[in-house]
DNA sequence: GAATTTACGTCAGCCTTGTTGACATTCCAA
DNA sequence: TTGGAATGTCAACAAGGCTGACGTAAATTC
């Protein structure tokens, strides 16, 4: 209810109006952060959840179904379901850990990788779009803000390894 | 593959790997940002479904089913099933149109106000806190890279009223 | 005044993607 | 050698999307 008045700067951007405004620009903008590959995906037997298993594999070769397990947040059986559909398909393959044997490291195929790229041109299509309509100092802000409101665990898998 | 190489004023920003940084910042951010609210809905017989029609249910009270179908982007048998929930637990309540008698304009009652507060309280704690880390500057441009990467009929329904 | 369109509701059935719980296998490590 | 970790799998269930079809009341148009 009560906000914190505007003391010494301006934190008229603390308003709880400003905060609804933020609100409704994630949800509204999510919808079209998901709509260019969700249209790729209907028609192939996929959805989102495929999109989401591709993407960090394609991220991180490699990694095994407890790292994915991880990153997406879901249950193993949930998660399952999605690989074994991506593994008869031909688009993931899994490889026997080398030091661990119990460990599958997961790969996108060529087929696998192929699909990857028609997802991910698609989302970075919007993106470049949103980013060059915007600019690089918003860009920097919105990156900023995105990355503080995550929770600490996901922003760890966020900046892994290069800084930026 | 080819990215347009850097030209004049750096466009470093625009290359295909900080584009995936953005992709994955929006994911990773989208699960911080509903977590909160998520976290009430559980154990009352509530999901994200309700959630979104209770929020913009306060933000524009009387609204009519078709302009809350045009916000959502949902069917209408879908919607239909989260507002039977709602009427039925007196979180809702429609009202006949005045000068449209088919409509039925939907306003929150004492009891779905006080839900509506407790979700966007904890949305907007989060908010808050990620706003005041990362500054106005940083708002500023996080709003507007968001705004860009909307589709262009849901930026109209950002937009509405309030020019900012 | 009749016909059409609009706003809304509802029944039935389907799909994806999440959940829990239980159980098996393999293999690393103490 | 034994406990725990990494993984798979079966079964059942729920939320929340979807389509198609049909119904009704009120507004609008001819």
């Amino acid at each position: 209810m009560a906000e914190t008045p505007p003391s010494g700067e301006s934190l008229l951007y603390l308003t709880d109006e400003q905060l609804r405004k933020g609100i409704e620009a994630m949800f509204f903008a999510y919808r079209g952060f998901t709509a260019d590959p969700d249209r790729i995906l209907e028609g192939l037997d996929y959805g989102r959840a495929h999109h989401r298993a591709i993407h960090f594999i394609n991220r991180t070769p490699g990694l095994t179904v407890s790292n994915l397990l991880a990153i997406l947040g879901v249950t193993k059986q949930s998660l399952n379901r999605v690989l074994r559909t991506l593994f008869d398909d031909g688009l993931v393959e899994a490889r026997v850990g080398k030091t661990d044997k119990r460990e599958r490291r997961l790969h996108l195929t060529e087929k696998g990788a192929g699909l990857e790229r028609a997802l991910s041109d698609a989302q970075r299509a919007r993106m470049r779009a949103a980013y060059r309509a915007a600019g690089p100092q918003a860009v920097q802000g919105f990156r900023t803000v995105l990355e503080a409101m995550m929770d600490p665990e996901m922003r760890r898998q966020y900046l892994r390894e290069e800084g930026q």
